[in-house]
RNA sequence: GCGGACGUGGCGGAACCGGUAGACGCGCCGGGUUUAGGUCCCGGUCCCUUCGGGGGUGGAGGUUCGAGUCCUCUCGUCCGCACCA
């Protein structure tokens, strides 16, 4: 595409000044009014793609416009850069993953600069520093020491095709691996933990508090999942010594529960199993605790019928409510990992208890009654509010009453307590891999899990190291890493080789940022004070629950144990902005797709600063994006605007225009450039990105009519600098050079404009007149018209006289100076 | 199944408080410049029309002088969670 400039060169020479300058750059000591500006930090996959390109203009426009504000704009950026690709790459090239995450960095790195995006380098953190993993390390030690992280044996997630561990989130629906695919199987190892759910209450309740998208907080309130409840105590009949405890959110329908349910995995399963019973009890765990999540999740719908799922015991437990015997069973549809692993089953109030007592004939009683009908409409479970019946003391209240007295009777009675029960889970951050930050503990047969002292961090992995397709972490195998002394006794000792969850990089980085010259301590308190929190957080929606919960967590878990000072904030992203996803085709444009469309080509055909206004113009910057045949021809617009206003300035610059007094027509344009500057402050204020670039291309097709026409040199002029200041952050690099062309300054030096009020309002405007709420007439009246002016206006219309033909109007709406309404009917 | 978001021209989208529906751009049509193509410039572009108007924001109702916007129902798309007791 032919360009009406050579935005290469002046695209060079503006990325090189603000390197050369530091424009950027931002000290901890800086007077103005503070304002932190975060993308999430990208995980190094090589050079940038579209989705990296969105996600980093947005940020950079954030970080251009506060400082034009007056701001003291901090503007870290860094990498993610522990992780799987980088390993995997290492055991097919042999290549050192840290020779191939520096080389992918380092190209990451030049296409964020060649697309403009400016920040402070020297606060640049990557995961793999030695620096970083030293501090990783005296967070886990310093958490440990506080009860905050612990080991414990666990059925975990195991992917055989990762050979490793993953955490439930990492966990597709379909029980697969969210990296490989490979179908995920549960397997019994010693992990390490941290205790997030300390915070469960916490990180549930102060959501509440932050300018966040909606749908983020309630994915994560959905995902700590609290639910108020009880537990309730049942005894094992013949078996004194046996109590089965159950969780139920319903203790008001304990007299419904005809019947109660194990999970396979239970440890009472074996106890409680009778002879004659335990065959086929032991064919249901055989196939439930040897089974994938996948095939596991599959019984719930084209799994086997509902007869196969479950196994009596041969056991009974008492009611507590009415002391009636109740048969107890082996189910599928219990899970080990909720609650207590074991439910009270009450069919006429719980749909999945329902068909199950269908399934193998079990008693069905209702303890609410169902609203008039319902049976007639098909009946079932029925999980409403209504009138307890076959209850007892509780018949006649409602479900709210009957729950409380309900508990209040089993604690009285000793039979259960009131409880809060979690779907969140503590987060196991062990994994079985080389390229992670080494977790600092070595193991003594006399001493057991001993921490490495903290003057001894950092633990380090060693470097000559063999890449084999082992599936094993090389750590395991590599002596002079594995053979230690244990730092207590001074014996032989072995060394953990399970290194961090990457997650727990990323739980902190934004701290790190703050102060990432401190070699003393992970931050300093009074730059951490003083930056925090984030004022704007910029990143995809995939980070709505992991990356954005564990950051929270981490914040108070470091105030908590003294790492970070207590007079920081405990929400660490006051606002948070969560970007569309680019699609092609219908599915995420992506590395592993191979749909990817680079953006250095567009660099060389049109140059970054039209990739970035396409990517600002295209659409809501909360929406996906489809990438289209059409596409092309979009970025080339955006690039033919960008002409238009290289040679409208230029022409201006040129001296075009008259002197002399204002015309009409003058005044009129001024007001336009006025309101422009209005319009674009309020839509980048409120992230309406595509709706500012458009409003800044009606400003440029005007003031071209403008300067065709006849223009006022000082009239044109005042346009043309308003332009350059509002289009500084979209496209900063054309801009610029215009800006130093007509004044021979720096444009991101100068201060945002301001509108003059005086001048947004219009003198004149279009008064619509309607009959019947339907159009009829456009007057042209003064924007200060009154209400009986308008009036009087509308009905002197001649063709309102007529589209009334004689009739007499029943009402006439005013609302000045936009519209009149006349009624006849 | 539960929770959330959203349905507007050929396409991406605009309409912020209930007040001119379709800004801006892409595409398309016509004209000018040009030997021609491209670039650039000008004009047109929701549908129907007997040129008076009429219809129109997924569909059906409702509230209102007035509804893309608010309410009820319904259909469809997308996202998240999913045997959570």
């Amino acid at each position: 595409m032919a360009r009406a400039y050579d935005h290469r060169s002046i695209e060079e020479k503006w990325q090189a000044r603000w390197r050369d300058e530091g424009t950027y750059e931002v000290d901890n000591d800086d007077p103005r009014a503070k304002f932190y500006a975060l993308c999430m930090y990208p995980y190094p996959s090589g050079p940038a793609h579209q989705g990296h390109v969105r996600n980093y203009t947005f940020g950079d426009l954030v970080v251009r416009y506060q400082t034009m504000r007056g701001r003291a704009v901090l503007s870290p950026l860094g990498f993610d850069s522990f992780g799987l690709p980088a390993e995997n790459a290492a055991i097919r090239t042999g290549t050192h993953p840290r020779i191939f995450t520096d080389a992918r960095i380092a190209e990451l790195k030049e296409s964020l600069v060649r697309l403009g995006a400016v920040y402070d380098w020297r606060r640049e953190v990557r995961s793999h520093d030695p620096s970083y993993i030293h501090w990783n390390q005296v967070i886990f030690l310093r958490l440990l020491k506080a009860g905050l992280a612990y080991r414990a044996s666990a059925p975990v997630n195991w992917c055989p095709g990762c050979q490793t561990v993953l955490a439930n989130e990492q966990v597709l629906a379909d029980g697969t691996c969210e990296r490989s695919g490979d179908v995920v199987v549960v397997r019994d190892l010693e992990q390490w933990f941290f205790r997030i759910t300390a915070y469960a209450d916490e990180l549930l309740d102060s959501l509440g508090e932050l300018d966040w998208p909606e749908r983020v907080k309630v994915m994560q309130r959905n995902w700590i999942g609290r639910s108020e409840g009880a537990e309730i105590n049942l005894s094992v009949v013949g078996r004194p010594d046996l109590t089965l405890t159950v969780f139920t959110t319903r203790p008001d329908t304990t007299f419904g529960m005809t019947y109660a349910v194990m999970a396979p995995e239970h440890p009472l399963v074996d106890e409680v199993t009778t002879e004659d019973c335990r065959a086929g009890v032991d064919e249901l765990r055989a196939r439930v605790t040897g089974a994938s999540e996948i095939e596991r999740t599959a019984t719930a719908e084209a799994g086997p019928a509902l007869d196969k799922r479950g196994a009596f015991t041969g056991s009974y437990v008492v009611n507590p409510m009415n002391e009636e015997q109740v048969p107890l069973y082996v189910a599928d549809y219990v899970l080990m990992g909720y609650g207590t692993g074991a439910i009270m089953a009450v069919p006429a109030e719980d749909k999945r208890d329902w068909a199950f007592a269908q399934a193998y004939g079990l008693p069905i009683v209702r303890t609410v009654a169902p609203p008039e009908g319902w049976d007639e409409q098909g009946g079932g479970a029925y999980a409403g509010d209504g009138v307890k019946i076959n209850s007892g003391f509780l018949d006649g209240l409602g479900v709210a009453d009957a729950k409380r007295q309900a508990i209040e009777h089993l604690e009285r009675m000793g039979h259960g307590r009131r409880t809060v029960n979690y779907r969140l889970r503590d987060w196991l951050v062990s994994r079985q891999r080389f390229w992670g930050c080494p977790i600092p503990i070595v193991y003594c047969p006399a001493d057991g899990a001993v921490s490495v002292p903290e003057d001894q961090l950092p633990v380090l992995a060693p470097t000559d190291v063999e890449f084999l397709p082992t599936g094993q972490s090389p750590l395991a195998h590599h002596e002079g890493f594995l053979h230690t002394t244990c730092p207590r006794c001074g014996g032989p000792a072995t060394r953990e080789t399970d290194t961090m969850d990457t997650f727990v990089d990323s739980s902190w980085y934004f701290l790190r940022f703050c102060d990432p010259f401190d070699a003393a301590a992970p931050f300093d308190a009074t730059a951490a004070t003083h930056w925090m929190p984030v004022d704007q957080y910029i990143g995809g929606v995939e980070h709505a629950i992991l990356h954005l919960m564990y950051a929270r967590f981490f914040t108070r878990a470091l105030i908590d144990v003294g790492i970070a000072p207590l007079d920081l904030g405990r929400e660490p992203f006051r606002r948070l902005f969560t970007q569309g996803m680019i699609r092609m085709g219908g599915s995420k444009m992506s590395k592993s797709k191979g749909n990817l469309i680079a953006p250095a080509r567009y660099y060389e055909t049109v140059g970054a600063d039209a990739l970035r206004l396409f990517h600002l113009f295209v659409g809501p910057p909360t929406d996906d994006f489809d990438w289209t045949e059409q596409t092309d021809e979009v970025i080339e617009g955006c690039g033919r605007f960008l002409d238009r206003l290289w040679r409208l300035v230029e022409s201006a610059s040129a001296g075009e225009g008259r002197d002399g007094d204002l015309s009409a027509a003058d005044l009129e344009v001024r007001r336009a450039t006025h309101r422009t500057i209005a319009q674009v402050t309020s839509d980048i204020e409120r992230w309406s990105y595509n709706t500012a670039v458009a409003h800044c291309m009606e400003q440029v097709n005007l003031l071209q009519r403008y300067a065709r026409e006849g223009s006022h040199a000082e009239v044109l002029a005042e346009g043309c600098d308003a332009l350059l200041l509002l289009l500084a952050p979209m496209a900063p690099h054309v801009t610029a050079e215009l800006w130093e062309r007509r004044h021979g300054d720096h444009l991101h030096a100068r201060p945002w404009p301001e509108h003059d009020s005086s001048l947004v309002l219009e003198e004149t405007v279009t008064m619509v007149v309607q009959v019947n709420g339907k159009v009829r007439e456009r007057l042209e009246v003064a924007a200060s018209i009154g209400e009986e002016e308008a009036r009087a206006a509308a009905l002197a219309s001649p063709r309102i006289q007529e589209a009334l033909s004689g009739g007499a109007p029943l009402r006439v709406v005013a609302r000045p100076p936009r519209l009149v309404n006349v009624v006849t009917a």
